[in-house]
RNA sequence: GGUCCCGUAGCUCAGUUGGAUAGAGCAACAGCCUUCUAAGCUGUGGGUCGCUGGUUCGAAUCCAGCCGGGAUCACCA
């Protein structure tokens, strides 16, 4: 920053002078000005650092240098002293001029051209996506629009688990207890089909089992043995063996599952560069750890399964192939990194990743680098979030407790609806607008509801309760956007001002907040940028339209006398809309312009 | 048990490289619509920043130990 560094420089020299000593600028803090002493100040300088050797007290130490900064530079009207903090009241016409171009300085750059993947969704094919998804989405999505405005180029992704035995059992409940049944027929939803099988697969083995350990079977032994589990078995090992029927229905569901998805990602307003499928991938993963048993980078056990020992690193022994020389998990993404790192040799790879899954990609990590020398996957970055929680605990699937994406975004928008009826609102909104409002209104509050906590933080999500449309919220900024509009609107178009801050208009202390807080949104996005952090800019887009709400509420009608300031505040609030609508956009937040 | 994460107002959350009297929103109470959108604004009440010690002029923030909650340590994904 420049401005703070004129102070620290002129400071350096102050101390200099005074107390003939010369000081490192890293003892010179100078910060804002904490807003209960805004009324005499704009920045301050913490002196206590000095008292050591100016052998004074705190304010006899803040005192002096006041004097004499007051003294050499132009720039200030006035200071204050309290304790050891110095309050510095800089000149208007040099305040906003300086503030202005500082945010010059820091602007955005246009083109940073540093590639970054970012993997996200990452759903399982064999049922809807629900709660989690949702955190998971919005995160990925956000945080890549955050690293688009910094100026890379990033490269969205999707890793669809499309094979496994969870979509097997789909297909064999499907067989039996469905056949014919199709999204078309049902008007189900794709994946909710999928998944209505899924959960009816799950019922029966249950009984199986029930049923099994009834004729004296133990808990593990029934759950090997139940005929509806060793069918799914059967139905996996036709699929690797490219059985084609097999494959025909495994076609057909998934193709219902990607339609249905397509719908709920539409509806959250994301999509992809991209899409990889484990199908095309799993192969690959196994390839390498062959070769890394070759190399005896791995080892084998006597029962033909492969491991590998990761004990000198702090942890575990992992195992990498099934004794029947399938492959796990790991395996899978181990091919998937290797196949995505030379396609696109990026910078750096996200996954965006629930923190259950923390150990995980420490495996990763360690076993594509320390195991088979890819030096690249040092920029493999783990975006790990925590669970998203019910009151009454954990989502479960199997118990039904699961809150579901679609669902969920439905009941969002009619509660938009008769919220929005309530106020009236949208008396002469036609029917096209209505729909569109609501959806926009819906979906800020959900997503920013989510985007707002911080990602490391699990959150308790109460649906009947947590969503709301006033206070700290989306559909607050929303509002503030679409008021600033209506008022620009009715000042007409001749009055949009392109310079607004010419320097003899007088700035009251809310004006100056705002400006400055204006002035900051490409600081923020850059830290949020760095710290891959969308909850920095929702606050901060919070904190913005809830300090121009003041501002708006402070300021006294705009007459046609008093030009300059009625330009200025026009200036302002246009500015102010700007940056909402900019913010909100890397949270994928619409903003309407009346609502 | 090992490793990692979290703990701030009744609830949900902010809290910058350590700085001044720890801030918002919700909920509660009291005000403000002949004037640019009241999904708003103003005010009141509400705190042992999990606990204890350490470093420092100064600690919610850094360090150590403890307490509480969660995750993970699968031939599941």
């Amino acid at each position: 920053m420049k401005f703070e560094q004129h102070l620290i420089d002129l400071t350096i020299e102050a101390i200099h002078s005074i107390f003939g000593i010369e000081i490192e600028a890293k003892l010179v803090s100078v910060q804002k000005t904490n807003l209960i002493y805004r009324n005499e100040g704009d920045f301050t300088i913490v002196v206590f650092p000095f008292t050591r050797f100016s052998k004074k007290s705190p304010e006899e130490t803040a005192q002096m240098l006041g004097d004499y900064l007051a003294a050499h530079s132009e720039i200030i009207e006035s200071y204050g002293v309290v304790k050891g903090f110095l309050n510095l009241r800089i000149l208007s016409k040099y305040w906003v001029g300086m503030i202005q171009k500082e945010a010059e300085e820091t602007a955005l750059p246009v083109d940073n051209r540093e590639k970054i993947l970012i993997e996200f969704s990452s759903p399982n094919t064999n049922k809807p996506l629900h709660l989690g998804h949702i955190r998971n989405n919005l995160l990925g999505w956000s945080v890549s629009e955050i690293l688009k405005a910094n100026g890379h180029d990033v490269v969205r992704v999707n890793l669809v688990n499309d094979r496994g035995i969870h979509i097997c059992k789909s297909m064999l409940a499907w067989e039996k207890w469905g056949k014919g049944e199709t999204p078309e027929s049902s008007g189900i939803k794709g994946d909710h089909l999928a998944g209505k099988y899924y959960v009816l697969f799950d019922q029966y083995y249950k009984e199986e089992i029930k049923s099994l350990i009834a004729s004296g079977l133990t808990e593990e032994e029934a759950k090997q043995q139940a005929p509806l589990m060793q069918e799914a078995r059967e139905m996996l090992k036709k699929w690797e063996d490219n059985d084609a029927e097999v494959m025909q229905l495994w076609n057909t569901m998934n193709g219902w599952v990607y339609e249905g998805f397509d719908v709920t990602y539409k509806q959250m307003g994301i999509s992809f560069d991209k899409t990889y499928y484990e199908s095309q991938t799993w192969q690959k993963g196994k390839s390498l750890v062959e070769d890394a048993l070759k190399n005896g980078n791995c080892y084998q056990k006597d029962d033909q399964s492969v491991w590998v020992d990761l004990t000198a690193e702090g942890l575990d022994e992992k195992i990498l192939l099934r004794s029947d020389g399938t492959s796990v998990y790991m395996t899978q993404d181990l091919g998937t990194a290797y196949i995505r790192h030379n396609e696109h040799q990026p910078k750096q790879m996200i996954y965006v990743v629930g923190n259950e899954q923390n150990y995980h990609f420490d495996v990763l990590k360690l076993v594509l680098q320390k195991k088979f020398g890819f030096q690249w996957a040092e920029s493999i970055f783990h975006l790990s979030y925590g669970m998203v929680e019910l009151p009454e605990g954990k989502m479960k699937s199997r118990e039904g407790t699961v809150v579901d994406a679609d669902d969920l975004m439905e009941v969002m928008i009619q509660t938009a609806q008769t919220t929005t009826e309530e106020l009236g609102k949208t008396l002469n909104f036609d029917l096209d607008e209505q729909t569109q409002l609501y959806q926009v209104l819906a979906m800020g509050a959900l997503k920013y509801f989510i985007l707002k906590v911080d990602p490391v933080k699990n959150i308790v999500f109460n649906p009947a309760e947590s969503i709301d449309f006033n206070g700290h919220t989306g559909p607050f900024i929303q509002y503030t956007h679409a008021r600033i509009c209506s008022l620009m609107k009715k000042a007409g178009e001749s009055e949009t001002a392109s310079n607004p801050f010419s320097s003899q208009t007088p700035i009251t202390q809310k004006e100056r907040q705002l400006i400055q807080l204006l002035y900051e949104y490409p600081a923020v996005v850059q830290e949020a940028g760095q710290r891959l952090s969308p909850a920095l800019i929702a606050n901060y887009a919070f904190e913005l339209a809830k300090e121009y709400n003041q501002f708006y509420h402070e300021s006294p009608v705009l007459k046609e006398s008093d030009a300059d300031i009625r330009q200025m505040r026009l200036g302002i609030s246009a500015f102010t809309a700007g940056i909402i609508k900019s913010a909100m956009h890397l949270l994928g937040i619409e903003v309407p312009e009346r609502m």
